[in-house]
DNA sequence: TTTCGTGCAAACCCTTTGCATTTGC
DNA sequence: GCAAATGCAAAGGGTTTGCACGAAA
């Protein structure tokens, strides 16, 4: 499927321009299998299209997410990764230690989430989730509650 | 209770040094009522210690993180909050909108801690856990699956 | 005394901003 | 042509680091 001309309609469609430099920033993020930093997406893009400036990234990115094109995960490292919303959605253990990341199933998480709004006022968030933690290889011990 | 005794105990009985540095900022840890960010903790330190750098304090905030005194959690404000283990856990979801915090009963995602760890390698640190979604004075719509 | 901890200052990374210039529509 | 988007450069915030000095044990 062609996502980023789905995002690119969707931006002309709102009345928002089509610039070289937002079409590289869109490929990007499409070819990126995993989630993907405005660093990287800066990185990638300026290396087929010189002529983008690393400002550009953050606004567009911003505008992406403003818009519900993107959704913005922060996987705990100082820095935040978009992602397509039409790729899907999923929460990504990370390892507090080696910095590994998996996917993990939504369900494991959704069932829960209607019971977020009513006593608190407050919907969450849950297409993608950060979940901190320890991968196989640095799981020191269970806790068994 | 007097948590930071535990803490200080804790450090020496590890063979740390206590220093008056380190004692300030314990101290910040336990007073706050929240969680506490490293600026905040360095900020309150200094003024009544004027003897305390803002790098020590990180060193100390990740010592007392490695040897699991205190949590550590990513609240998505580009920075990272702490909180000693003994003052108990919860999840905090954080308003994108407004940045608002609220408190939340561990219970609601527990219950699926168990889930994460047999299909998947990993053991997820639920203990404060940050949501992010929107507070009731920002909720736009309700998506109901 | 000897190792550990600290202060200092610089550097690092990610991100944002103001303003002049360019460019899509 | 005009509003929108970009480039540039500077600044901001949070965090880390190397190294020499100082202090706990």
């Amino acid at each position: 499927m062609d996502h980023s001309r789905d995002i690119t309609g969707e931006l002309s469609k709102q009345g928002y321009r089509m610039t070289p430099q937002r079409m590289m920033i869109l490929a990007t993020i499409e070819k990126s299998d995993d989630h993907i930093s405005a660093g990287e997406s800066y990185s990638q893009a300026v290396a087929t299209y010189p002529n983008v400036n690393i400002s550009t990234v953050y606004r567009t990115l911003e505008l992406l997410e403003r818009l519900g094109l993107v959704t913005c995960t922060d996987l705990g490292e100082g820095r935040v990764r978009y992602h397509p919303v039409e790729k899907g959605h999923h929460h990504h253990p990370v390892c507090r230690e080696c910095g590994a990341t998996l996917d993990l199933k939504e369900s494991l998480l959704t069932p829960r989430k209607d019971a977020l709004l009513p006593g608190h006022g407050f919907i969450a968030d849950l297409k993608h989730l950060a979940i901190l933690g320890r991968c196989v290889n640095f799981i020191k011990y269970i806790y068994i509650a």
